[in-house]
Order: structure tokens, then sequence, then C-alpha cells
DNA sequence: CGCTATACATCATATCACGAGGTATATATA
DNA sequence: TATATATACCTCGTGATATGATGTATAGCG
């Protein structure tokens, strides 16, 4: 998928792997990748970016020995997601554009 | 519109715009705007850049005294095109997956 | 003991949208 | 006449950002 395209989308998709319960990095990326391939370091970006901007928090937890960091989606978060819905209906009309040519095919 | 969302439109917008008549700046930019916002510089760029990747060709003409680029889309733009198409429907599953949530909702 | 999976993180690099600024001509307005 | 606006092009610096490369550390398996 061209790489363009992906950035509009990879901050949501990161959401909506939290949308239903707290994950922790290892498992945001398993959760993501079938539909939408992202390397470590791009996700660890993503993560850090999401939190400065307060649309999920964190919280550390002990497991097997090694700690993990969960992140959970705040209501900025949602918010995030109720206005990317928004944002998609624009898309659509932008795509319909596209796909007529600027003007009567 | 959320600035990441534009970039993978941005270029595929402005092939739209060439699809079906050659066309040149000032003109390709009072087309695109209702549809997607954009600057001068930021067209000029695209144009550019579109040009490097030979998705379109320019030519030059002489219009009440001046000089007017007109730019024409390649073979190699409208395949562009056509990917994006498929693009979309990967797009679309990707929607999918970031309103229903990562899982049974 | 070596390998793989798990789990986190940083850095350098390349790409890119955009505002600010620049050049120049034609036409409308005061 | 002067000045403002529309047309038409272009460049540069900045900030944002996706990714590969790289590093650290532990658990479990053969």
């Amino acid at each position: 998928m061209d790489a363009q395209l992906k950035r509009g989308v990879l901050d949501v998709c990161v959401l909506a792997a939290l949308k239903n319960e707290d994950s922790y990095g290892y498992k945001i990326i398993k959760d993501v990748r079938p539909v939408l391939s992202l390397s470590e370091s791009t996700l660890y970006t993503i993560l850090k970016r999401l939190e400065d901007a307060k649309m999920i928090s964190v919280w550390t937890k002990e497991f097997e020995g090694r700690l993990r960091k969960y992140y959970h989606i705040t209501s900025k978060g949602i918010r995030r997601l109720e206005e990317f819905k928004e944002e998609w209906k624009e898309l659509n009309s932008i795509y319909l554009y596209i796909v007529r040519g600027s003007r009567y095919e």
C-alpha cells in the first residue's frame, strides 16, 4: 500500500486496536498487521505521539518478570475516532472526484 | 481535513484534474480546491514530483504575453489512477476495522 | 549454549505539505 | 496616473513523520 496513504490511517488504526480493551505494543502490532503493515519503530513512534496528544494513557504492569506498558484509549482518543468517521465522508467525495475525473466523463 | 490523510490523495487528485484535458498550475488549483484545499507551493511541488516520476509531461505555450506550462497526464499517470482504485479497496477494509474496533463489537 | 519470540526504545534518513517570500504582466479601480 | 487585484510561475526553510538499523533484556526450547 502506498506509504502516503497509510499516514492518515495509521494513528487511527492504533486507536481502533485499543477501542475494546487495553493492550501493549507487541500485541497491537500483531492485531493491526493483518489490516495494515507497520514496523515496530513506527508503532512506538505512534504510541509516543498519541500519548503526547493525550489520546491514550499508559500504565505499567509486571508480566513474567518483564515490564509491560499497557495503553488505554482516553475520551480524547474516542473523539478522534469519531472525527475520523467524518473525515471518511470527505474522503469519499474526493474519491468520487478522482474516479470520475475533473468533470463530466 | 487531517493533514496526514491528505497526503495520500493529493497527488492523485492532481492527476485526476488532468485526466480529461491538459491544464496548467493556476487552473488545476482552482479545479481541485472545491474538493480538497491546497496551496500554490504544494501544487508546484506536486507537479514537479509527478513530472520527475514521469506521470505527467510538460509543454509550454505563450498566452497573452505570458508563458504557460501545460501539464499532460502520461500512461504511467493513468496507471497510477488505476492503482489508486485498488488501494481504495484496501482503505475500505481498513475503515471497517476502524469503525468496528479491533474485534467483535 | 544458541536461537527465537517477546518487549521495549532510539537514531538517522528520506519524504513531504505548507507558509513566506520572490518575480512579472494584465486588468480593474480609485 | 497610481494602486490594487488577478493571473502565473518558482524557491526555500520548517516541522511532521514512516521506517530501517540498531540496541537492550528476558523466557523458553532443542
